[in-house]
DNA sequence: CAATATAACTAATGGCATTAGTTTTGTAAA
DNA sequence: TTTACAAAACTAATGCCATTAGTTATATTG
């Protein structure tokens, strides 16, 4: 092993923190090899180009993503409070990494797909000890997937306006779907 | 008016194609003009470089989609046949109109924000029509508004595996969305 | 100490957006 | 009808980027 001190897990982390700084599309080759003070060309022996790059970046950044999640779990006594422990690290994440959050959604094949599975595990775990199950449940996480996701783009594209008060209307909109969820899964008792 | 049958509009309508053609990214200068049958420098005569374009591309795309959203209120009679049209209508845009929708959600600058705030008046009317109003409809809008692009992306993102079934899933949401908001309301009186 | 594999390098190519400067052409005034 | 002007096309050139091919340097392994 030659010329050691630089792996693809190194080039992966210094990618990611120019992805914060510059935002998604600031990962260059030419940037990127800048900053690792090599040529560009040299990048090829760590990743296969570009695309390549991006859909890695994206499975590292899902990942990421759910280590933290699963981390969040540790604290929150009771049932809701993890849910909401969920919540709460999803958007932190989001936050603290806008670069990496917008390559995981940059829809990049099946690897990232399959990279978000076990959130989906985390949630219908959740969901489960609060009482829903089954086919609701497929259902319940896919809108709360859809939720999150959705206020995470719309408030970045609000940009300013009211900042905090999306947080308040994130909140609102969690408890009425929540809500709903189990009226309707009483319902079907 | 010289070399008359060129315009603005039209330049827009022609890489409006290109997008919901070859995505989002695919709108690059140099196929444009191709397609429009001049050189790339005779571009800048109708806009002002790349950026501009993908700016102005997005508002026209979101101008579109209010039009059919306005449109698509013509159907129904009673008032959640209304806000169920305008959901249809909604995902009906972002399917026949995938790269002009991409574009409409990479947050560029105020004026495509500007050009979204009569759909969520749209709502907003449908939304008091059934009860909610006041502070918990701009929450409640800001959730609806969030549940349908996350269930755009996410649709688009998972790809195969289940593709008739996403729209099970958002329909469940927005029952127990609505549900839960409608108990709510009635909480507060 | 020698051999090898690995990772860096230089050089070159083609595509892209963009700018500067020039030519063409349609319309409107003389 | 002719002339003048302004708008829109053009050519030429620049610089940045990703990518490929071929070469050199170096760290480890035997």
């Amino acid at each position: 092993m030659p010329r050691a001190g630089l792996d693809e897990n190194f080039v992966l982390q210094a990618a990611a923190e120019l992805a914060d700084t510059l935002g998604a599309d600031g990962v260059t080759l030419a940037v990127l090899a800048k900053r690792l003070n090599i040529r560009p060309p040299s990048l090829y022996n760590h990743i296969q180009g570009l695309p390549d790059l991006r859909r890695k970046l994206a499975v590292y950044g899902v990942d990421l993503l759910y280590r933290e999640m699963k981390q969040a779990l540790e604290s929150g006594v009771s049932k809701p409070e993890k849910l909401q422990a969920l919540v709460e690290a999803y958007l932190s994440f989001a936050e603290r990494h806008p670069g990496l959050y917008e390559l995981t959604q940059r829809s990049l094949g099946p690897e990232v797909r399959s990279a978000g599975e076990p959130i989906v595990q985390l949630m219908l775990e959740q969901l489960k000890q609060m009482g829903i199950y089954g086919r609701s449940a497929i259902h319940a996480v896919r809108g709360l997937r859809s939720i999150l996701h959705g206020f995470v783009s719309l408030s970045k594209e609000e940009g300013f306006g009211l900042p905090y008060a999306w947080k308040e209307s994130l909140d609102y909109t969690l408890r009425a779907f929540l809500k709903g969820l189990k009226t309707m899964a009483e319902g079907n008792k």
